[in-house]
DNA sequence: TTGTATGCGTTATCAC
DNA sequence: GTGATAACGCATACAA
């Protein structure tokens, strides 16, 4: 690797010299400036990141924390996150926590190690010590962490949106499945749901979920078609589950939206290529990680935020598994 | 931050012997190891790993370069590698390239920067100077590089599986799907598939498709049925189109799979929930990541490695795309 | 068995 | 305007 020393020997100039033009720092005549940038041009000079990081501790990395790259939902969260960190040029250091506390730890632990500058996590837990305690700046993504910075999606709304989408298409026996309870955006999805159906005086069953996983989705779908085999409007926790309750309906020889609506929660790419095509409550998964690795970017550098919870707005993606509204 | 200066000062001897106990390196008497050990303990202290990175000229981080994470297929490589890389203490510094040349040299070089030991990259050009002119171990994953470690699905095995199940099936106006021309993979499979109907003296025809992405995947099953409208056969060059296909399929009030039937390529975690479930032929992604994640750690460690090339087996996965065989 | 001193590549402070 | 040089936190060669 060529060093700052080859190039200031290569310049004729002292290493200070070339810091300074590398960095636009300070003094240097208009010549010797020349000279540096040639050097560097033809030895191909490019600064050691680790030894700036070393000397500023602080380095151009950023720590991303995500539950399960896997599940189709977070690649969205992570492909804002990159395209807007890499416009200010800074790299993730990225790792799946599966929602153990351990491995976060351990990931914010190596994170730390590793001089980031920042942090950026989608915990169940923002007031874990593990946070709590950090000195470095965090946003929570998809999560929600009273005055702390985050960026979530309003879950509530989303929740009240599909329960009422079901009710003015008709459906009268409402089941919602109920996302893992630990998770507080399933949990408000859910409430605003019941909230609103509760409101409308409209009666509506509760099928519990443990896990956004794909391999418990089918169990899911089957003990709702079970316990409540006269449902004729599903209001699924996300599209992963609602497909997997698409399936089971049409296994099962209903019609769907005829015999049962379906509703699922995020918006997944792949939802629109369902067969029917599958309705939904649209998250803007790729703003909200753009949006957080602004915030954060904000923060790290200092910038004088406003809003350091965003809320995002969610919307009813009308597809094929509802009714068309007349 | 504690360093060891303070760890050193608190269990009352040098920093050198602090080293030594961290590191197991050298001989420190028994009772100096505890006093250590307690200092360590006691004041929270982990190695600052930017300065060991600095000293020792590389770091426990690995550059992963993706095409773009946002397609089903890679979450599942990266999540492989991710494991299997945690296992052994390497942190990932991951990017998406969008195929783009430019991102990639700008990503390789930033892992430069950051003192990477080892790149994984999914590039379509191994034989890119940016890849040739590294002096770090470089894996290519889901990728072809001749003669370079590398680790890949036997896609030509998959083509001619999935030629020759729509076959058996007793498909007659067979259509393929035939992938992006620029990446090798695709085009192994287009190729495995073609070579077996032409073997079999079976009549088909092939639409070109210059993407993965689902924006363009519907297009793409536009046009198939459009061209070839008789068609009762279609190869898809991944599990994204071939949901796309079936989508269309059915928009069209084709029967799948009695009217035609649908092999996709891949098998990501959605396909079985597909209604009705799709056919395809299964590439183990994750354990192609956790494959390519343990090479790249052999290399890095300098383990003698046999194999520097990897073929993983594909395998057809029968689902209710296509006929059941009896 | 332990401590001192040096260097990893950079930036910043201070003389000149 | 420019150049020595200390310091960032750590690991090692060498001396003790």
């Amino acid at each position: 690797m060529t060093t700052i020393k080859d190039v200031a020997k290569h310049a004729g100039v002292s290493v200070a010299t070339v810091s300074r033009v590398i960095n636009a720092t300070g003094y240097v005549h208009e010549d010797t400036r020349r000279k540096v940038e040639d050097a560097v041009k033809e030895l191909n000079y490019t600064p050691n990141e680790v030894a700036r990081s070393l000397y500023k501790r602080k380095s151009r990395l950023i720590g991303l924390l995500l539950p399960d790259i896997t599940n189709p939902y977070f690649p969205q969260l992570a492909r804002g996150v990159e395209d807007r960190m890499q416009e200010s040029g800074f790299r993730l250091i990225f790792g799946n926590s599966d929602e153990s506390k351990e491995k976060e730890k351990d990931y914010i632990q190596t994170f730390i190690q590793n001089n980031v500058v920042g942090l950026i996590s989608s915990t169940n837990d923002p007031d874990s010590s593990a946070y709590t305690s950090l000195d470095l700046p965090v946003v929570f993504l998809d999560r929600i962490a009273s005055d702390r910075p985050s960026v979530y999606a309003d879950g509530r709304e989303g929740g009240r949106l599909a329960a009422q989408a079901l009710m003015e298409r008709g459906s009268k026996r409402i089941t919602i499945l109920q996302g893992p309870q630990h998770i507080r955006t399933a949990q408000d999805r859910f409430r605003g749901a019941a909230e609103l159906l509760e409101d409308q005086a409209i009666d509506y069953h509760v099928v519990r979920t443990e896990s956004f996983a794909f391999a418990d989705a089918e169990k899911w779908a089957r003990q709702l078609f079970d316990q409540h085999p006269e449902t004729d409007g599903v209001i699924a926790s996300n599209d992963i589950v609602a497909t997997a309750v698409l399936h089971e309906a049409i296994r099962l020889g209903k019609k769907v939206p005829d015999d049962v609506q379906v509703i699922g929660f995020d918006d997944i790419p792949l939802s629109s290529l369902l067969s029917p095509a599958l309705s939904t409550i649209r998250q803007p998964a790729y703003d909200m990680g753009r949006a957080a690795a602004e915030l954060l970017i904000a923060l790290v550098e200092g910038t004088p935020v406003v809003n350091r919870t965003i809320q995002m707005p969610v919307a009813f993606v009308e597809r094929d598994t509802t009714h068309k509204k007349r």
